[in-house]
DNA sequence: AGGATCTGACAACAGTTGTAGTCAACCGAG
DNA sequence: CTCGGTTGACTACAACTGTTGTCAGATCCT
């Protein structure tokens, strides 16, 4: 019973479309005009729609967010499941998931913004803990080779805390340096990490 | 012409006790309830004080956040010149300046979110580009031994990222390790950084 | 005691926020 | 053609924001 048909498609059809514009307009202004310019009436404004579908799709403005950030993560997580497929070694396996990293970021600065500073800035995802770094850095812990429990951990947040920092340093112009050098120091700042 | 005096003290004494219980409710604020909770009426409550004594010492409510921001970052930076003094060995410095901004942070975790988090989640701090880390950064870089420009550059970056992330996990208690492990794997971070 | 000065509570302004509701217009299936 | 689901513009609400202004009363010097 998907509701008879309307303008030739169907009326989830194009509640699904509405929430993907409404997701598509938050990735926008989140990842340039940041958190606070994010409310749910310029998010409406941008997505060329009303309030009212807004609430169709989200409960409130938290959820819209969280959505964002949730459908970035995603790619990104992707991404690097699909730079590290087939890789044989640990240093082409690093080589391969920092530049996929680096051509994410690169080809859309939104999403590195959202990825590395929303969790930080926006209350929505404070609150909920809503953080998909521990998460990469309980990923990159478990291809450590040395160390016990605790020291992987350690290893990994340092790790993925200073990606990060880079990464922002080289997002928003004030580390002034070659794409491929970049992708070069990251790569050496992974493999010294764990082998030293 | 201090004004006559009034209940034993000067007008400009009270002015001053004023302004500073103003930076003392910003500092609790904006370390616990972070910078959505730090409106001039909520640092007016906490200060038991009144509006108009806010616009008494400050123009706007950009100017108390920058002004809590530079006075944890004064703190924090005369803690570290202080550790910093008369330890001979680099690695003795090392020491010391981790373990002195630990105790810092451990002994009021809200100046630590403050130094921390607030230049990334306050707009009054950002629009600013009031941002300590960068000349944590620039200091570290200048006492690096190898490498050129950028790259000091780079890894001094890389290395303020990683302890900001690892400090950061220790505040929310997302890390749990004994505070002399922290301060060990932190300065083996700075110590890694440069001679490798 | 008189009078300048300082204090604190409060109101007012115009703006934005999240969220919900109303209502006329439209559209395509029967 | 008509009727009901669908749309979009609009209003309403209460809560908050930064900022400025008012005004009665307390305080202390002369």
């Amino acid at each position: 019973m998907p509701g008879r048909t309307w303008a030739g498609t169907t009326l989830d059809d194009r509640k699904a479309l509405r929430r993907g514009q409404l997701v598509a307009a938050g990735l926008d202004l989140l990842g340039t005009e940041g958190s606070a310019g994010t409310s749910v009436r310029a998010v409406c404004r941008h997505a060329k729609l009303t309030e009212r579908y807004f609430y169709e799709s989200f409960a409130d403005r938290e959820e819209l967010v969280a959505a964002v950030y949730e459908h970035v993560g995603e790619e990104a997580r992707q991404a690097l499941v699909d730079a590290v497929r087939d890789a044989p070694t640990p240093v082409s396996r690093a080589e391969n998931a920092v530049r996929a990293f680096v051509e994410l970021i690169v080809d859309d600065p939104r999403k590195g913004r959202i990825l590395l500073l929303a969790p930080l800035t926006d209350p929505a995802l404070t609150r909920r803990g809503l953080h998909l770094l521990p998460v990469f850095a309980a990923l990159v812990g478990e291809q450590l080779s040395r160390g016990d429990e605790t020291e992987r951990r350690m290893v990994a947040v340092g790790l993925v805390g200073a990606l990060s920092n880079v990464f922002i340093a080289y997002l928003d112009g004030s580390l002034k340096v070659s794409r491929e050098r970049l992708v070069a120091h990251c790569v050496k700042l992974v493999l010294g990490a764990d082998g030293h």
